[in-house]
DNA sequence: GATCGATGATTTTTT
DNA sequence: ATCATCGATC
């Protein structure tokens, strides 16, 4: 036990140490936040606890895996296995168990934002509303929000105030029995049920709050009421809360967290013992200093300063640009700059405020060969043969899933259409059968479809029944998925459907297909409700592997909890960052600037903030301004320069000098940089040498591409393909160890063959399955 | 029922 | 600029 506290200082001891009772640690960015946390829990299992009386809730699955396998580091694999996961996973750990028991169905379906945004347009659609006045999102944002505050339909109408709020509480009624009779139910619902099972089932309750000795929370600045409901509810035996947090990094309000949890703690739970946690462990000072400075200019915060005894470091390069091309390009350089330093790729973090902007900038690192990996947006569960597949296994657990056979009846064609389809559904909802069951119904089939569409359609049917006798009687997953992709043959179908893709597509597919056997291993016998549980729940920082090798691309929000070496920060610009939906209140302008917070404390040793002039939307330019939050910025802790040639001037401001709105300049040309006000560097002179100075290795970067083609290994693509070759030690997350055997294609189309020392040989697609380079 | 071209929305962040 | 959806046509 003193080994596990010796390497704390001494308020992570106290907190580590605390006795029983609700405690709250305010932990600053960087300060062993994760640390405390697990150390808590080898803290409680050393002191005699038993692995199933603690429960833990962390933001992602990736966090809990992590954690689980620290815990397991310095108290030993047996004693480990506690209850760790996201909200979500664990509201349907719960839920699935006590199905039966209550009525609900017990494969139900996980609906997620795709699968929502189908059945909310068929919703929309049988309500006859008008669709520019009542989008998807905007019902989806609605209902969510009255989930999240623990308000059903009727209680929405009741309380509606004006018309908007009133047919968003008839299209939430309509939504909430399309998705019961669906079996589904949502990510909200996940938690929404949860809190509902443990709060009319009194012996449920005290079944898990009896069980939990302890609860313990991360991230808890961002917990919703409904999940500080679900925390409550559980420990409500014991009364054993430890939650961490940090309010400066609030940064979900918009999806219904609140900080107020957080800041409240203490009045909800009587007796709360209070650590704070501000010595910051991750940054050199430069860094923590802009971000303390950035974040002192929130004035609803509970107010802490984070502290370093690491030295300076380098300042905080800020960088003006011309466009969002240019700004590209410069992150190519420092990519190349950093490498020719000897920092591996790995190390290096690109940071944005929209999905949107990552294109470009992944377009600029394909180009220039720079290894890189995008972490969320296009998920691979999202391809859409991959969906398609998933749909037929989803219909296959759950067959009065409608979304998933709207999705996959006519895929491939079986000229089922749109009026057979909606008759279809109609007929099962008017006998409320589950619609994939209809098959064992010829008599309702005759009555409600014609006679060659209720053939078609009974064929199809018949061929699902088979699969689920098969799902039924324990086929493993993979047998299963092996059985449809047989029986629809769907290669042909991929095949006649869109020829040029048709290979992508297929080794999507195949991916998938690893994806089934790598589950059906892990889980060893795991069933189809499980893997497609797992599949619905995966968050976009689980899909980022911990391998080397690969400049990450991400979103400030999904860069929550992780830190990086170098932290390139793109588009700090105004109506970005603060983002224009943000910047007419002051509270949503606090949460903006609590996400740059957030941005800049992931850095360790080196922070760039780069923006444009001008970028462009929706397919035109439009000039732009840095970031207000820029001006926060201290001037000694930064170097500000613009990275190139000269250019037009942005209208209004400038970090460059307040003479820009002289220089507005006349006709085509807008005027020439302003000089340099006196605290700040000149960047590029007009001489014609401008990138010189800019933080960058004199000597030409050598990429690896250029290294390895010497060895002439590779195909005529190797320009746009150089991060595999064969004889290649590489790392796949699921497969583990292996040597690439065979390269092939290039760009997207790119395709691995591995010989893995324990899987054996299989195809791959590092787009999109995680597989890196041994260095 | 499928196919093609025109049209319009899209870019806030996610479990 | 790109994508999804819609309508007209086969």
């Amino acid at each position: 036990m003193s080994e596990l506290l010796s390497d704390l200082n001494s308020a992570q001891r106290a907190a580590v140490t605390a006795a029983d009772g609700p405690v709250l640690v305010i932990a600053g960015a960087g300060s062993g936040k994760t640390r405390v946390l697990t150390t808590r829990i080898a803290y409680l299992l050393e002191q005699g606890l038993s692995p199933s009386q603690i429960l833990a809730f962390t933001f992602t699955n990736k966090a809990a895996r992590q954690m689980q396998a620290r815990v397991a580091d310095s108290v030993g694999d047996e004693r480990a296995p506690f209850w760790i996961g996201t909200f979500h996973a664990t509201g349907a750990r719960i839920l699935r168990t006590h199905a039966d028991a209550l009525g609900l169905p017990r494969d139900y379906a996980v609906y997620d934002a795709d699968d929502q945004k189908r059945l909310l347009k068929r919703v929309l659609a049988d309500l006859q509303l008008d669709p520019r006045q009542f989008t998807i999102a905007g019902a989806r944002q609605a209902i969510s929000a009255w989930k999240n505050a623990d308000t059903d339909a009727d209680q929405a109408l009741t309380a509606a105030v004006g018309y908007i709020d009133a047919v968003h509480a008839k299209i939430y009624r309509a939504y909430q029995e399309a998705l019961r009779s669906c079996r589904a139910f949502d990510f909200d619902d996940l938690i929404l049920e949860t809190v509902h099972l443990l709060e009319q089932h009194a012996p449920v309750r005290e079944q898990y709050a009896s069980r939990f000795h302890h609860v313990l929370v991360d991230e808890f600045q961002d917990t919703n009421p409904l999940q500080l409901l679900l925390v409550r509810l559980l420990s409500s035996v014991h009364g054993n809360v430890f939650v961490v947090g940090d309010d400066d990094q609030a940064i979900y309000g918009w999806r219904g967290a609140r900080v107020e949890n957080m800041l409240e703690f203490e009045t909800l739970f009587r007796g709360t013992q209070i650590f704070r946690l501000e010595q910051n462990y991750r940054s050199l000072g430069n860094i923590l200093d802009v971000a303390n400075a950035v974040i002192a200019r929130n004035l609803r915060r509970k107010g802490k300063s984070l502290w370093t005894t690491a030295e300076r470091g380098d300042p905080v390069q800020v960088e003006e640009h011309l466009d969002a091309e240019d700004e590209a390009a410069r992150l190519v350089e420092i990519v190349q700059a950093e490498q020719a330093r000897g920092r591996p790729r790995g190390d290096i973090a690109v940071l944005y405020r929209t999905n949107a902007q990552s294109r470009l900038l992944e377009e600029a690192l394909r180009r220039a060969q720079v290894p890189h990996q995008v972490v969320g947006n296009v998920q691979f569960y999202e391809r859409r043969e991959v969906r398609d597949l998933l749909a037929y296994l989803k219909l296959i657990a759950n067959p009065a899933d409608e979304v998933s056979l709207q999705r996959v009846v006519n895929r491939p064609r079986r000229k089922i259409g749109e009026t057979t389809v909606v008759r279809l559904l109609a007929c099962a909802r008017e006998h409320a059968l589950p619609v994939g069951d209809l098959g064992a119904r010829p008599d309702l089939l005759a009555e409600a479809l014609g006679q060659a569409a209720a053939r078609r359609v009974t064929a199809f049917l018949d061929q699902l029944a088979v699969w689920r006798r098969a799902a039924a009687s324990q086929m493993p997953v993979p047998d299963l998925l092996a059985a449809v992709l047989h029986d629809i043959d769907y290669e042909t179908f991929l095949q006649a459907d869109e020829p040029e893709t048709a290979a992508f597509r297929q080794e999507n597919v195949a991916e998938l297909v690893n994806d089934v056997h790598a589950f059906a291993e892990a889980s060893s016998g795991g069933d189809l409700g499980q893997y497609l549980e797992q599949t619905a729940l995966v968050s976009d920082q689980d899909a980022m592997t911990n391998g080397e090798g690969a400049v990450r691309l991400l979103t400030m929000h999904t860069a929550k909890g992780l830190e990086f070496p170098v932290v390139v920060v793109t588009g700090c610009e105004d109506n970005l960052l603060p983002h224009a939906s943000c910047s007419d209140t002051a509270a949503g302008v606090e949460e903006e600037r609590r996400l740059f917070y957030v941005a800049i404390t992931r850095a360790r040793q080196r922070l760039y903030l780069l923006y444009a002039c001008r970028r462009r939307r929706f397919g035109a330019y439009e000039d732009s301004l840095p970031s207000r939050f820029l001006q926060d910025v201290p001037d000694r802790l930064c170097e500000r320069r613009a990275g190139r040639d000269a250019w037009p001037q942005p209208v209004a401001r400038s970090l460059f000098g307040a003479a820009d709105l002289e220089s507005t300049g006349a006709g085509g040309a807008r005027g020439r940089r302003p000089e340099r006000s006196p605290g700040s560097r000149p960047a590029a002179d007009k001489a014609p040498a401008p990138r010189s100075r800019l933080p960058r290795a004199a000597a030409a970067p050598r990429t690896p591409a250029a290294t390895r083609a010497a060895g002439d290994q590779w195909a005529e693509d190797v320009v746009q393909t150089p991060a595999y070759y064969p004889g290649q030690h590489v790392v796949h997350a699921s497969f583990g160890a292996g040597q690439v055997v065979r390269v092939e294609g290039s760009g997207a189309t790119l395709t691995v063959t591995v010989d893995f020392a324990e899987h054996g040989r299989k195809h791959l697609l590092p787009r999109f399955a995680p597989l890196h380079p041994v260095d």
